[in-house]
DNA sequence: TCTGGGGTCCTAGGACCC
DNA sequence: TCTGGGGTCCTAGGACCC
């Protein structure tokens, strides 16, 4: 606990859309929702004009629909919010070298090593330029809390959402925790706020009072003292600017549950050359194999294997994996599968041997795949280096809503919705007016994926384009003019 | 159409060793 | 001949976070 308010918390405000509304002019203003759009989605985050609708983090997308069936419903676009979040991290990182990443959207900054003057005045001056600068070089917002604290700054940039920047003055932290509820404090979560609900403890002033010991029976050693000191408003926890990933793992849910056995087994081998791809990107290599196995009823399963060293060789992975669903039944159906590697360590070998045993076994898949033909999809990708990107971008076009295109004729857009053998585009850029809606044929050639466009316009592009909602309308086919929405 | 995907940390029991 | 005490590693599960 310092005495003057140097540590920093930076939360964007509903980032992920709000970064979709910057880049799509029709969207401001409107709710907008991103998320998983599969049957099973879910919602990543829901800007704050679909939040009024009851719309929130983590809620089933089928809810969403029903609670606000006129939101515009996206798929993340995680290059996009890469590139902003960098450009945000460049701006901390500029306050001081104690930078800690939470996550794309929220971080904390020691600014007391960053030379700023230990005072209120100076760390709120630094505050609010630090806002000024985001939303200069992003066109979004982000709320900043400022306390002598990681969890008190955390809480005050939760107070100032959205837009907005709390200081704590160190010495009230406490009469300000008081009333506040349980629920309240990082590591507080459902489970534990009902078993301090059971508890008759309902605030932080109550758990103050519960003391240490009552709370170490309820909770546990660790997670009572912890939250014993927390509530007290004490946490010495420094700001650690870079800290080695403890594990890899990928995993996927299926539309429908999984009950071919064979299916399973395919579905796990590829999840374990996706997640070495991942391992190997890293540079890393690990020791200990996971497989994780979400049943029909949602009971979740793992079971794991020591290796006797860290491996980064996909045969290895996807054979311990393999003997690791041995062990499972799966008859009744399966919905998530996931594999993953702890125990990293820092190297990546390049072993002649093991790549040899890759490429044999990819002969010999590529073999069995061409016996069975017209079976299962894809097989799995024999890329092993490179992007981390799903590996599904090679195969045929699947026009999510939200995802850039171009448009030989009309330019950048972005997919608005497709069904029934059609696309509908609506083209406009970050800096455009709200743009023209426009449908294709799905297989339209001169329709193609694009990338996504900078959300603040490139200062060198000084020659201003033809708005192309100005240009001509070309629908094709009975759908013209009408965009197609895709089906709730 | 209930419930994503990628992580971290903690607990607890058994094996194994000294 | 009825019973030690620790420490570490491994496995499985669960809570929590964004």
């Amino acid at each position: 606990m310092r005495g003057a308010p140097t540590i920093l918390h930076l939360d964007m405000d509903a980032f992920y859309a709000a970064a979709e509304q910057a880049a799509k002019p029709s969207l401001r203003g409107k709710p907008v929702i991103v998320g998983g759009l599969g049957p099973r989605g879910v919602v990543a985050t829901a800007s704050y004009e679909a939040r009024v609708f009851g719309v929130h983090s983590a809620m089933a997308m089928a809810q969403a629909r029903r609670l606000c069936p006129n939101a515009a419903y996206l798929t993340p676009r995680f290059s996009l919010y890469r590139q902003v979040s960098d450009t945000v991290m460049g701006l901390l990182g500029a306050l001081s070298p104690l930078v800690e990443p939470l996550s794309l959207d929220e971080a904390f900054v020691d600014l007391e090593a960053g030379g700023v003057p230990a005072t209120s005045a100076a760390a709120r001056a630094v505050g609010e330029r630090l806002r000024a600068d985001i939303a200069a070089a992003t066109g979004l917002t982000g709320s900043v809390g400022l306390a002598g604290s990681k969890m008190l700054a955390k809480i005050a940039s939760e107070q100032a959402k959205p837009d907005g920047l709390t200081l704590i003055q160190p010495g009230t932290e406490r009469e300000l925790l008081g009333p506040m509820p349980v629920r309240t404090l990082p590591g507080v979560g459902p489970a534990t706020g009902e078993a301090l609900r059971r508890a008759g403890i309902h605030t932080v002033a109550e758990t103050r009072e519960a003391g240490e010991e009552e709370l170490v029976r309820l909770l546990g050693k660790a997670h009572g003292a912890s939250l014993y000191g927390m509530a007290w408003g004490r946490d010495d926890r420094p700001v650690v600017a870079e800290r080695d990933a403890k594990s890899v793992s990928v995993e996927d849910t299926f539309d429908v549950d999984l009950t071919d056995r064979t299916r399973v087994q395919v579905e796990v081998a590829r999840l374990a050359d996706r997640c070495v791809r991942r391992l190997r990107g890293a540079g890393r290599s690990g020791r200990t194999v996971v497989l994780k196995v979400r049943r029909y009823d949602f009971s979740t399963l793992t079971r794991s294997e020591t290796l006797r060293g860290p491996t980064d060789d996909p045969t290895v992975v996807r054979e311990a994996a393999a003997r690791l669903l041995e062990g499972v039944d799966t008859t009744a159906g399966v919905r998530l599968l996931g594999v993953g590697v702890s125990g990293l360590a820092d190297y990546t070998q390049e072993d002649l041997f093991a790549q040899a045993a890759q490429a044999a076994h990819e002969a010999q898949e590529d073999a069995e795949g061409a016996r069975e033909a017209g079976g299962t999809p894809e097989p799995a990708p024999a890329v092993l280096e490179g992007s981390d990107e799903p590996d599904d971008t090679a195969r045929p076009r699947r026009w999510l809503p939200g995802l850039d295109v171009r448009h030989a004729e009309y330019g950048a857009g972005w997919v608005q919705g497709s069904g029934v053998g059609r696309v509908t585009v609506r083209f406009e850029e970050p800096w455009s007016r709200p743009g023209r809606v426009r449908t294709f044929a799905v297989d339209d050639p001169a329709l193609e994926p694009g990338e996504p466009l900078p959300l603040i316009r490139p200062a060198v592009s000084d020659a201003p384009e033809a708005d192309p909602a100005e240009s001509q309308v070309q629908g094709q086919g009975p759908g013209r003019g009408q965009p197609l929405t895709s089906r709730p």
